[in-house]
DNA sequence: GTCTATAATGGGATAGAC
DNA sequence: GTCTATCCCATTATAGAC
């Protein structure tokens, strides 16, 4: 599963055969199959894969006792993939815009609900921060968003610059944002 | 290369075959192949159109006098084609992610000049906004980000209405910005 | 220039030995 | 459960008639 994320990563869906996840793991062929009866189930693999990625960070974010903090620190790991986002963009964004392309309805909206993991967290967040406006679905929309829309630009310019201009600028958001925030006492939940 | 833009935006490059450009051209196989030595050339014919397609369209916002008013309008372009994007992504950035995932170094920064073209623009609108911070460069940044990141959402949520929200805060910070407001991205105006 | 037929290749999926 | 050999189909690309 792991060889299965990374090469899909890399290759895409499209352009990576069973063969190159067979040779990533080093295993026969054959034996993937074993495992994963078809191709979608490796990329549904991936998917999950991406997934459990995404709660071990949360899971570790989330001790942090701070919204403000633990937002701008998701901000901080975006920074810090600045390379590997250049190079194959993100993950998740990349693999939802390239099953998005398929006519049936198969797993081609099942990225999106990775996506939305993304999302709901960072509405938490912000609802903790207690700013009851713009609505905190909106500005975890604005975050999730500016990541795919840094994380897409980083990667077709090849410019890992990118992620670090467009990251500071969010974390400055952020920040303007928790200062404009009610005193404590008044904070909602 | 009409029918070939076209296809290649809702199918996706893997997943597009000659047949399929061949039968949205209305014309048999063999004669693509009579004008596109191969299915690269196709993309690269699909390219020039998108970039063809932006000229005009800045061709005619640049009719406009006020910068800030062609900034809008070109917002006020992308929230028209919601439902496109959410369907189908923003044609130039959903290649740009496929062809990224290439090894070879073919085409696959092609993409990438044409989303230069929509940078270069906006950040003349921007220096003639007169604000010399932040730097235009970097606001145009943010803005064709902006624009795809709230793409690449909606369609991986498949919900044209995140073009609407996110547009309009996109306008929201324009607008913030003309009036030599601190930059403030997600404040409700 | 237009079209049909077909060659050549690559890769998803399977059979079956071990 | 592991691995090799192979089937079969889709697709790129070309040959050659008209």
């Amino acid at each position: 599963m792991t060889a299965a994320a990374d090469v899909l990563h890399r290759q895409g869906v499209e352009r990576t055969t069973i063969a190159d996840i067979a040779e990533a793991a080093d295993v026969p062929v054959g034996n993937v199959y074993y495992y994963f009866k078809t191709k979608d189930e490796l990329v549904q693999a991936a998917l999950a894969t991406h997934s459990e990625h995404f709660a071990a960070l949360t899971a570790e974010l989330d001790e942090l006792p701070d919204p403000l903090e633990r937002l701008k620190a998701m901000v901080g790991t975006w920074i810090d993939q600045r390379d590997v986002a250049a190079r194959y963009g993100c993950p998740t964004g990349t693999l939802a815009a390239e099953l998005d392309k398929r006519a049936d309805g198969g797993i081609d909206l099942e990225a999106g609900e990775v996506i939305k993991l993304a999302l709901n967290w960072a509405e938490r967040q912000f609802r903790e921060l207690g700013r009851p406006e713009p609505e905190p679905a909106d500005l975890a929309l604005t975050l999730i968003s500016g990541y795919q829309g840094m994380s897409l630009m980083a990667n077709a310019l090849r410019d890992p610059e990118i992620m670090t201009r467009e990251g500071s600028r969010l974390n400055r958001w952020l920040d303007a944002l928790a200062a404009d925030r009610p005193p404590a006492p008044g904070r909602s939940v």
